[in-house]
RNA sequence: GGUGAUGUAGCUCAGUCGGUUAGAGCAUCGGAUUCAUAAUCCGGGGGUCGGUGGUUCAAGUCCACCCAUCACCA
């Protein structure tokens, strides 16, 4: 029977680059849906941009931008980025639409309507230098609990304590650094304390397998048993000025509030659908209206669970939509057992990723290989990934391929034996066709870890048979001839069945197999049978590279943030990663106490400068280098003795001819690593003067004050 | 602080209802092989199953406490 099955990812916030620990959760999910349509049912995948809240508007204020065009350019990074790693959206859209805001304004209707939305007044920081009320995460100020400085709004990153933002002691705002002042506000709330919401929530939480039994259990902790009262209402209204959709008010007039994250966030989920309804032809309705016989499912990062298995049913429930069949919770990714790292160069964006020529499909197969469908956190462990993928991959998968190839078009013209062999195959190989539906049991619970273990299996299982015939001896002689062809013939069908069963991981592989198998895209039913007698192949070309490590290496110092943060614009720097917004806290990371307000945060501690050693050095010549635009040539003199110089290439072109410098005494860093350059090696750098943000011409070389000689340390 | 999860070979992970001598892949060592991108095959070494105590004829598995890591406390 087709199932009809309608499937999300959690949305992307339209203010951050894709990286490594979202494409977890996208490339689970793809592999879930591409493993459901090979399997022919009807199957579709949409996905938007979480595009509204404070962080938006600030951040294209700092740009110079409207938010619209800020949001329109993620838009574009983000679907370039999960079409590099063969992510294959049904329908990529942006909560920023007429459909999204048709239904956050039709759920609020009803739920209004059903007595389950309240106004209420409540007390907030605001701003008074920039008129507008701050979220937690855009007041900062001294720790009540440890009294440590610069704290967010919501929690310590310090001793961990949480608190309200009124708790913090010399509170200031983020975005202009005044002193907040409390303000009093109307605010909307969706009363999730309603008996009426426990009691569905308590029912639908634990049945029917919605959630894995660990998320279950965690419901069931924040639910407590009937008779407690433990959910508090959810506060689904901001105040302008806000990027948002404004909450309607009597008489089409606005009511000057604009909904929350929770009121049209996971409603994108409707609005991309509807979206796509329109252009596919489909009914809206079979997939959302209530009692709908269609399956839904969302993937989410266990950080988000609270929204989608209590806010997010109980919304949908009693505005009349049908809830989600199951919510499918994963874990955060570690990149070498900790959290990402910008200083380490963990924190790896899927751009960076793919920039550096990395097969987006290497990474693919290793999060499958290590996806199980729980909730725990998933490592990715690179000397691991270099060798399994290397190994699994290409040492027994493709060499299948490789392996037989070369005799099928040398000896036999490309054409597999003229005669069935189906009975044989399956007594030489016994199990390797029958384990498609094991097979497709691991992918349909999500367990894809024990899946491809299983296809692994039956690679050494194919290896060992080609050992065992040595079809290099049975060429040796033509009597074997016949017998050579056969057991080709075999290892070609056995190649052809793992490309089926993998083809979910490894999508852009399979095509080039079934390229080279030359069949038509392979579906799971073509498990069934084998390919026809005297079929013929075409040439074999290598169909994956191995991992070198050198590429990891290129790819952690491509990641790798210099360890002297450069001053960002105060705005884009306090980019907070909120745990309310919708798909953000995937970050994982630990950098985030980084994202600071403060030009000067993060302060270098005096060891830190220490590590600088700064030399006076005397230019004892200077040339133009050719073929560069901005560079000089400088050899330096640091006092070292014996015409022992420094070769260092300085940006300085534009302010200084070579002649005027030689002679003059400067500032360089003395044990900066060396950087081979296009035009040779670079041993230090020299210190000059600039405008911040480089709107000022002028370029300023530093010289001592006269005494001084080369080699003397800066201090 | 409270709650929960996790902890098994150098690495990444399986381990069902408590039941023989705790497994796999990778790495490593020895051997074979040369069709295949040094890939493949056979074999070896490698473990106090985080710790302590308990229940049991029998514990990686169940219970208690402790340690470590992570998460949640909305």
């Amino acid at each position: 029977m087709t199932r009809k099955i309608l499937v999300t990812s959690a949305l992307p916030y339209a203010n951050g680059a894709i990286h490594l620990g979202h494409l977890v959760e996208y490339i689970q999910t793809d592999i879930w849906v591409r493993f459901q349509k090979l399997r022919g049912h009807e199957c579709w995948y949409v996905c938007a941009d979480d595009t509204h809240g404070t962080p938006i508007m600030l951040r294209a204020e700092a740009e110079g931008i409207s938010p619209e065009a800020l949001i329109a350019r993620v838009h574009a990074e983000h679907s370039r980025d999960f079409a590099g790693f063969h992510v294959a959206f049904d329908n990529y859209y942006t909560t920023h639409s007429d459909e999204t805001r048709f239904y956050s304004e039709d759920i609020f209707a009803k739920l209004s309507a059903a007595g389950l939305i309240e106004v209420r007044s409540i007390e907030q920081y605001y701003d008074p230098l920039k008129k507008m009320f701050l979220p937690d995460r855009f007041i900062k100020g001294e720790c009540p609990k440890c009294g440590t400085a610069d704290q967010y709004g919501d929690a310590c990153e310090s001793c961990g304590a949480a608190y309200a933002p009124t708790d913090l002691k010399n509170p200031y705002s983020a975005v202009s650094g005044a002193a907040p002042v409390l303000k009093s506000s109307d605010h909307y709330f969706f009363k999730l304390s309603d008996p009426r919401c426990q009691a569905f929530l308590r029912q639908w939480t634990q049945e029917q397998e919605r959630l894995q039994p660990e998320a279950a259990n965690k419901l069931q902790e924040w639910l407590g048993v009937a008779g407690d009262n433990k959910l508090t209402d959810w506060d689904i209204s901001r105040d302008a000025p806000y990027f948002g959709f404004e909450i309607p008010g009597e008489g089409g007039k606005g009511t000057g509030k604009f909904f929350y994250v929770w009121l049209d966030a996971p409603i994108g989920y409707m609005g991309s659908f509807k979206n796509f309804c329109a252009k596919k032809g489909l009914d809206f309705d079979e997939f959302w209206g209530k009692g709908a016989t269609t399956e839904l499912y969302h993937f989410i990062g266990k950080d988000i669970l609270y929204f989608h298995a209590l806010f997010w049913p109980a919304e949908l429930e009693h505005a009349g939509y049908r809830t989600p069949t199951k919510v499918f919770a994963h874990g955060f990714l570690t990149v070498d057992g900790a959290k990402m790292s910008k200083s380490r160069g963990t924190f790896i964006t899927a751009e960076s990723y793919l920039t550096q020529g990395l097969n987006p499909e290497w990474l693919r197969y290793y999060f499958a290989a290590k996806l199980n469908g729980s909730m725990e956190d998933i490592d990715l462990n690179l000397d691991d990934f270099t060798q399994r993928v290397n190994s699994d991959l290409v040492g027994k998968y493709i060499n299948i391929a490789s392996r037989a190839a070369g005799f099928i078009a040398k000896r036999f013209g490309g054409a597999l034996l003229h005669a069935h062999s189906n009975e044989r195959f399956h007594a030489d190989l016994p199990g390797i066709a029958a384990a498609a539906e094991e097979i497709a049991g691991y992918y349909e619970g999500r367990d894809s870890a024990r899946a491809l273990r299983r296809i692994m299996a039956l690679a050494d299982q194919i290896n060992q048979y080609v050992d065992k015939n040595q079809p290099w001896q049975l060429a040796k002689s033509a009597e074997h001839e016949e017998q050579l062809h056969y057991v080709c013939t075999v290892l070609i069908n056995a190649f052809r069945l793992l490309t089926v069963y993998i083809k979910p991981v490894l999508p852009k592989l399979a095509q080039r197999a079934e390229e080279f198998l030359n069949v038509a895209p392979l579906h799971w039913a073509d498990a069934g049978h084998l390919l026809p007698p005297a079929h013929l192949i075409n040439a074999y070309e290598h169909l994956m590279q191995r991992i070198d490590p050198k590429q990891i290496e290129a790819l952690i110092a491509a990641n790798r943030e210099s360890l002297a943060p450069v001053a960002k614009p105060v705005v884009a720097a306090a980019e907070p990663h909120s745990p309310q917004r919708h798909a953000q806290h995937q970050q994982h990371s630990e950098d985030s106490v980084q994202a600071v307000a403060n030009p000067w945060e993060p302060y270098a501690s005096i060891d830190d400068f220490a590590k600088v050693d700064l030399r006076i050095a005397r230019i004892a010549d200077a040339q133009h280098v050719e073929g560069a635009d901005k560079l000089i040539r400088l050899t330096l003199d640091l006092g070292e003795g014996a015409g022992k110089t420094r070769n260092v290439f300085a940006g300085i072109k534009s302010a200084y001819d070579p002649a005027q410098l030689v002679g003059r005494l400067t500032v360089m860093v003395a044990n900066l690593a060396p950087r081979k350059m296009k035009f040779g090696l670079s041993e230090g750098m020299v210190l000059a003067a600039s405008d911040a943000d480089g709107k000022s011409p002028g370029l300023f070389l530093l010289s001592p004050d006269s005494g001084a000689q080369p080699g003397m340390k800066v201090k």
